[in-house]
DNA sequence: GGAGCTTCAATTTTT
DNA sequence: TTGAAGCTCC
């Protein structure tokens, strides 16, 4: 067993543990991955059978990994039989072995977010009430969050506590929309995410012979990400585990970025109650990171009150500080960052995957794709809308759901009336009404009009039967035809792919590709199944609800920069990671700063993103961003100033000479020291004020310190005015002035681009 | 029933 | 700024 020599003692010590309950506490970078790798390949050169192990990861590509790498330790046709994958997927499939348990179809649908949003719309129209009130994504995650904490409908409705939080935040009916909810998901054969672990808890409490099956099959478990469970999640594991305890999980509550969503640290702190008799491993040792990213990190969290005290460390050089650059616009983060990364990768010799630019939200991609672009750096976005997502594919993927499961009343909403068949609203409306007149779903009532008479022209209905002949048609070759003949049959005889092809603009050519790729996709789901066996097109149904963008990286895309959300780089590491948008209301987010552990939360989140980085680490904040099309001023985080100062090093790239530093002072007051204009005065390099105000740039008002009360002044959009008043300290500093055709305006001196007349 | 126009709202993170 | 929803006109 060479591989054991690989790692520390401690690191040993953990993965050569084989029977009972233990916790490992790894902090990042420790090397979790490989203690769980090496634990599961030590486990089968004891002796233990892969079939009886199972291993939840957080993603699905965490999976894969670490299925290659336990392949690479005991080979390929052993490690194929541990059982690996995320929550969702691993009991999705058993799911589907046994729905009819619990009155499922195998066929079932899974919902996506979008798909649950759009039946919520649904519902809340139906009741009558109002939508602004009523907002589907608020509503869906209320109705998530009850799920991940095993509260059903009925739970729901008697629980005076929660629905007195319904009451009192306006949406008293709440609790009526989620059992109307569960009611039509229940109808359409479909589970939400939330619900392959509800469900898989429903089948594990009412049938104790498939929890007792599951208990010896899975007599070895493995979590990884502990901190990032559910309750729902929580409870699985502990039944699974019931029988044996050889439960083992990893985890790093510093890391944990997901409570928004219903993980639990508690998950952690409850293990040692649940076994009593737990073994606790520590992995202390970093060894990604240079020591003062490592320290920079630690200063950091070390500001959060819920924490499991440790000391995580490295021998690792001490490398360089981390820069801080302020920029004046989101735009200029942009080019300076890419600028950056431009000279970086010339300097050094790097790849262009060296690099990382983390962000807190989707949005703020833009500026730095122009700029990326712009200098003809490769990049690759993750996560934002993926490729699944995409109107064209998500079309293509309902006739295949609806192949399958056609009571699927989602996809079947999306495409009855695409391509066009002359099936508007009002008849849609009309059989809606009918379904839930009957207690049935939308399909029987269009494949069914005897069973079920609706009142609606003769016309509409044989357009509707003739749409569900067809459907009809495609499920009968399910079971017999392969996936990718299937698929391609579909696309065509449902009409998509015409439609698509004869939409010549460069969208509808992009579409058509997509399209020809998700084929291509199929093809090669079937080709990596075993062989002799019949790969239908609901095998591929069934991995495809759960995968995401990051699972489809494609060969090509594997050299380039990389732009993802810190939640996504999540397991990742960088050489040289850039940590942007750091400013309040947007890192922390404006959403967190009402409570203290939810500031907690985006502390740790900052953490994560600062322990991505391998030998560089740079910051990056910006006085102006643009926010719906509006520039709003930001101000730097706090995250930046709970860092010890002593590891860092601040720039502003806009300004010249030796002044243009941030200093501490100016930070710790949290308050930015309006530099250039300070700065110029001092050194008395004042550049004459009409050309310095002419320039684009915002605040290089270097007039700012000249302007006086009773000076005429030209604002972009004003036009002439004169100074009425001035007010406030430097940062801060507001000027009053009077304009002759739009009144008196109160202006932020460092953005009001004002050029002095007199 | 459908296309195209106007208006209006919304921006956190994701299996 | 973008996207969806509603409205008008054909």
């Amino acid at each position: 067993m060479d591989f054991l020599n690989e790692l520390n003692p401690n690191q040993l010590e953990a993965a050569t543990h084989v029977d009972g309950p233990m916790m490992v506490i790894a902090g990042a970078g420790s090397g979790k991955t490989k203690v769980l790798t090496y634990r599961i390949a030590y486990l089968m050169e004891k002796g233990v059978d892969p079939f009886n192990i199972l291993a939840l990861t957080f993603t699905n590509k965490a999976a894969r990994e670490m299925k290659e790498r336990i392949a690479n330790v005991v080979g390929e046709s052993e490690a194929r039989n541990v059982t690996m994958g995320t929550f969702h997927s691993v009991f999705a499939k058993i799911l589907r072995y046994h729905s009819d348990k619990i009155g499922y179809p195998n066929n079932f649908t899974i919902y996506d977010s979008q798909d649950s949003r759009s039946l919520l719309k649904s519902i809340i129209k139906e009741m009558g009430l109002d939508d602004k009130v009523y907002k589907p994504g608020l509503v869906h995650s209320r109705i998530s969050s009850a799920k991940n904490n095993l509260i059903s409908p009925q739970q729901y409705e008697a629980n005076a506590e929660i629905v007195g939080e319904d009451r009192m935040s306006g949406k008293p009916k709440l609790f009526i929309i989620y059992k109307q909810y569960e009611a039509r998901c229940f109808k359409a054969g479909a589970m939400d995410f939330d619900d392959l672990l509800f469900k898989t808890n429903v089948l594990l409490r009412d049938f104790p012979d498939v929890l007792n099956f599951y208990q010896h099959r899975f007599r070895y478990i493995l979590v990884d990400e502990y901190q990032d469970t559910n309750y729902s999640q929580y409870l699985i594991v502990k039944k699974l585990a019931a029988l044996y305890e050889n439960i083992c999980v990893v985890g790093d509550d510093a890391q944990s970025i997901y409570a928004f969503r219903g993980a639990n640290i508690e998950n952690i702190l409850n293990f040692r109650k649940d076994y009593p008799d737990y073994k606790l491993y520590k992995l202390e040792q970093n060894y990604r990171s240079t020591k003062n990213i490592v320290d920079a990190a630690n200063s950091i969290i070390a500001h959060n009150k819920d924490q499991i005290k440790k000391k995580v460390w490295t021998q690792n050089e001490d490398g360089n500080t981390i820069k801080v650059l302020r920029t004046l616009t989101d735009n200029e983060e942009g080019r300076v960052i890419s600028n950056a990364i431009f000279e970086a990768k010339k300097a050094k010799g790097l790849d262009y995957k060296d690099f990382a630019i983390l962000y807190r939200t989707n949005a703020q991609s833009r500026s730095f794709e122009e700029a990326l672009r712009k200098l003809n750096l490769p990049y690759k976005i993750y996560g934002g809308l993926s490729f699944y997502q995409r109107k064209e594919i998500k079309d293509i993927i309902s006739y295949y759901r609806l192949a399958a499961n056609p009571k699927d009343e989602e996809a079947l909403k999306r495409v009855i009336n695409y391509p066009r068949r002359g099936i508007g609203n009002t008849s849609m409306e009309e059989v809606t009404a009918a379904a839930n007149r009957y207690g049935v779903s939308i399909w029987e009532v269009i494949s069914d009009f005897e069973t079920y008479p609706v009142s609606m022209n003769t016309a509409a209905k044989k357009k509707m039967q003739a749409f569900a002949t067809m459907i009809t048609s495609f499920g009968i070759k399910l079971e017999t035809t392969p996936a990718f003949d299937l698929a391609q049959e579909i696309a065509q005889s449902s009409g998509i792919l015409k439609e698509l092809y004869d939409d010549r603009s460069p969208e509808g050519v992009a579409r058509y590709e997509n399209i020809q790729e998700l084929l291509a996709g199929i093809k090669e789901f079937t080709v990596s199944q075993e062989e002799g066996v019949l790969v239908s097109l609901s095998d591929f149904l069934i991995d495809v609800a759960l995968l995401t963008d990051a699972d489809n990286e494609s060969e090509e895309d594997r050299n380039k920069v990389t732009l993802m959300t810190i939640h996504a780089s999540k397991g990742l590491e960088f050489p040289y990671v850039y940590i942007v948008g750091l400013e309040e209301n947007l890192f922390p987010s404006q959403m967190s700063l009402h409570s203290r552990t939810e500031l907690e939360e985006e502390r740790r989140l900052f953490y994560v993103a600062l322990t991505r980085a391998e030998t560089s680490c740079t910051l990056s904040y910006s006085m102006s961003r643009y926010k719906w099309g509006q520039a709003t001023t930001s101000e730097p985080s706090r995250f930046i100033q709970e860092i010890d100062d002593k590891f860092l090093q601040h720039e502003s790239p806009y300004a010249s000479g030796p002044g243009k530093s941030l200093n501490n002072s100016g930070l710790s007051k949290r308050s930015v020291s309006s530099g250039e204009a300070s700065s110029m005065g001092r050194t008395g390099k004042m550049t004459p004020l009409s050309t310095a105000t002419k320039k684009t740039n915002p605040s290089s008002n270097a007039t700012n310190a000249a302007l006086k009360v009773g000076y005429n002044v030209q604002h972009e959009r004003f036009g002439k005015g004169k100074v009425v008043k001035i007010e406030g300290a430097d940062p801060d500093k507001k000027v009053t002035v009077f304009f002759p055709k739009h009144g008196q305006k109160v202006l932020l001196m460092r953005f009001a681009k004002l050029e002095i007349l007199d």
